[in-house]
DNA sequence: TTTTGTTGCTAACATGCGTTAGCATTGTAT
DNA sequence: ATACAATGCTAACGCATGTTAGCAACAAAA
């Protein structure tokens, strides 16, 4: 009889969420049934049942573990004492980050929340315009103590969150520059972009 | 009994197709069924068979439609004699137009080509592959004229095409800027961050 | 060893899916 | 008016899906 395999201090729904993400992202979560999932954990897919409630709760738990880790960066961010554009530089930093180390979760969590039923739905995009609107906060900010150019805060927000995402692209290829230099690469790019002055990447 | 209704010039296939653009895009291709897509039609979801061979017709009809037309755009745009950088700026903005007037297409093509089956798969994947290498050249060209700050290409073109898929956003938001707020914006943030000197927008 | 809770299995369910067959209705040209 | 192609409808098919019920095997505590 199959049982799935854990470490200590990782339970067995644990491993289903994160095999889950895997399957999400490249199948899509609606294309991933869960008979694709319980070949992936090793066991049949009725067995899933003893540890989770649902596809869908996967989709939540992916969703919302993700949002949280991104709500409570730009909590401790925008208590710091440090100028506008250095605190644009931790989030995407942060971003680029979470992307290329929990790439699963992330790109999941950001394509597929979709998916979602209505009282988690509406709360996952609450959260996400909330988390939107503290960053264009901080790049007003920015724009009012002229370290940044006077552009559309939201339209910033937009293609600094999107073009992140574009590490999917950098996981997929088979020539990868490393992960280092993806992210100087980005925020050389992304920054210089905002710099009235392009200065250069801040320290 | 209802009928689709057409235009002169225009088809009922593509009548259908434009239909399923919007579906797809709201739900995702698999989400999507061939009833929603006959409801929106105004029609039974057989009847459809008249007009289109399979859903995934459909799809392949999207995204080859929207491949072709930015592979001739780089066609167009490649044999130009003019600076590197004009280049990209002239690709961004076919981009971003491409993006808020055929938004529901580009939004298609872009995200869920993944369920195209393989013949066309692998031609897709393919006709991507080259695009972007298209692209990079040129944003390698740009940076042997010291025209663009010295970059890892790739991850430019990366951040480019990622960020303009943003529009998305900008789409479903409702409180919007004018379609041409967004495109100076975009091309202000972008193009600024490639330019060794911050020194605006070309012309 | 017995007991008890955890985990897995087989079988099956209801439902929704893409699609086809066969027939009815409509529009168009002779 | 008659013929023919284009278009639509109802009914149904086979299949994959998420999920449940009921029972068997196991691990840990008594």
């Amino acid at each position: 009889m199959a049982r799935i395999k854990t470490d200590k201090n990782i339970s067995r729904k644990d491993v289903i969420v994160t095999k889950a993400a895997i399957l999400f992202r490249e199948k899509g979560f609606k294309a991933a049934s869960m008979r694709d999932l319980a070949e992936a954990v090793g066991v049949e897919a009725a067995s899933l049942y003893n540890h989770i409630k649902s596809k869908t709760e996967l989709l939540h738990e992916l969703c919302f573990g993700v949002a949280n880790r991104f709500m409570h960066k730009i909590d401790e961010i925008e208590g710091e004492p440090i100028s506008a554009i250095h605190k644009v530089e931790k989030l995407l930093r942060f971003h680029i980050n979470e992307m290329t180390n929990h790439y699963e979760e992330v790109y999941v969590s950001d394509r597929e929340w979709k998916h979602l039923s209505d009282p988690y739905l509406s709360n996952f995009q609450n959260q996400r315009r909330i988390y939107r609107k503290r960053f264009a906060a901080i790049i007003e900010a920015g724009i009012r103590e002229k370290e940044i150019k006077k552009i559309d805060a939201p339209t910033a927000v937009l293609i600094m969150l999107h073009a992140i995402s574009g590490i999917e692209s950098w996981h997929r290829s088979t020539q990868k520059i490393s992960a280092e230099a993806l992210e100087e690469n980005m925020i050389t790019i992304l920054v210089g972009g905002l710099t009235p002055q392009s200065p250069g990447k801040g320290s």
